[in-house]
DNA sequence: ATAATTAGGAACCAATTGGTACAAAACAAA
DNA sequence: TTTGTTTTGTACCAATTGGTTCCTAATTAT
């Protein structure tokens, strides 16, 4: 029995997420989050309490999007078998030619908040965990693998993660020349497809 | 014919360094950079010009000392073979039980500030670069490496020196447990003395 | 000595920071 | 319609932001 909220919660949060992606949590400024998630100062602190809540479910909304989506990519056995899809990962988020190079979101707040917000640290800790597990995954859905254990394939597991994270880094300095194809088959020894 | 500055010029630009480091550009406010730097507004406007000149002067320093270092411990044959010499940078540089988990400046500051800041872009691309070429020498000097042609040497690099941007974005998360002889032995698909 | 020049430091500044107060408005239940 | 509850937007706030001014102190060349 009362008014019912005007504007729709998870596109004030995708719009939070945008802004928080872009420039960062230090660097993005009230009035131009509020532009972003187009609400007013009113309704912003009434629905999340402060900037470090709307950062905080911004990182949310990426886990479920975001990694969500790179997590069904990895599974998915209709885009070619694991080592091809592990590629298409390195491909198609950020390393690619697209536009901008706004790198991994996980990656931004590890770096900027991790070692002084233990929220943070746990919810980016907790999402690269699950990419990590995706790729294991993967890597366990490639016929010509060798030195198939369990152990090394946890190992090739947390190389694929970190170079991730790295290479995310990296595209923020402009760099988008890395062969992922030839690089990703050289580090898994085998060929992809 | 004037008057001689009285602090010191590099333990200033050093503190900048730490500070910077340590909480970023963004989140670092004159009062603790000044603090960190050891100087009065006065001196520090009048030797640096303003923050964010602190902030390019505090990335070369790390150029000349931290990447410096990485550099010489890369080609420092007294230390083992190439990888072992890969091996022990991985240890060393944040991702060992060292205390606090401050990561790489150039990787922080790609992060934070490469999209924004072609200054820093270029700085910091210079610096990965310099520490790829360290990582490529290294590799030259290891001695049952397969497939050892120059274009796979390369390719070898670019991923290390990926993995090592990533390893340093996950130590900030508490990340400290990865077995770095075993990972990059695999990865090197040598033995690691 | 003294003139010229520069370092140092405190006071000061406008603008911006994240956050609050509050009144008007919009709804649901009665 | 009335009542109770919640949203919304504006006006407002103290504190902090990066940066400037300006006077004094220190030094060297003449």
């Amino acid at each position: 029995m009362a008014r019912p909220r005007e504007f729709d919660m998870d596109a004030a949060v995708d719009g939070a997420m945008q802004i928080f992606w872009r420039l960062g949590y230090a660097a993005t400024n009230l009035p131009e989050l509020l532009s972003a998630m187009g609400l007013s100062r009113g309704s912003f602190y009434k629905a999340f309490g402060d900037k470090h809540s709307a950062y905080l479910a911004a990182l949310d909304h990426y886990d479920r999007n975001c990694i969500g989506a790179a997590v069904r990519l990895l599974g998915d056995r209709s885009r070619g078998d694991g080592a091809a899809r592990i590629v298409q990962l390195f491909e198609q988020t950020g390393c690619g030619e697209g536009v901008a190079p706004r790198g991994c979101f996980v990656c931004n707040a590890m770096v900027e908040l991790g070692p002084h917000d233990r929220t943070v640290a746990a919810k980016t800790a907790a999402m690269s965990s699950r990419l990590d597990a995706a790729i294991y995954d993967a890597l366990g859905d490639i016929d010509d693998l060798k030195h198939d254990d369990t152990a090394s394939r946890h190992r090739k597991a947390a190389i694929i993660t970190r170079l991730y994270l790295g290479a995310q880094a990296m595209s923020k300095t402009g760099d988008k020349d890395a062969d992922w194809k030839n690089l990703l088959g050289e580090l898994l020894d085998c060929e992809i497809a």
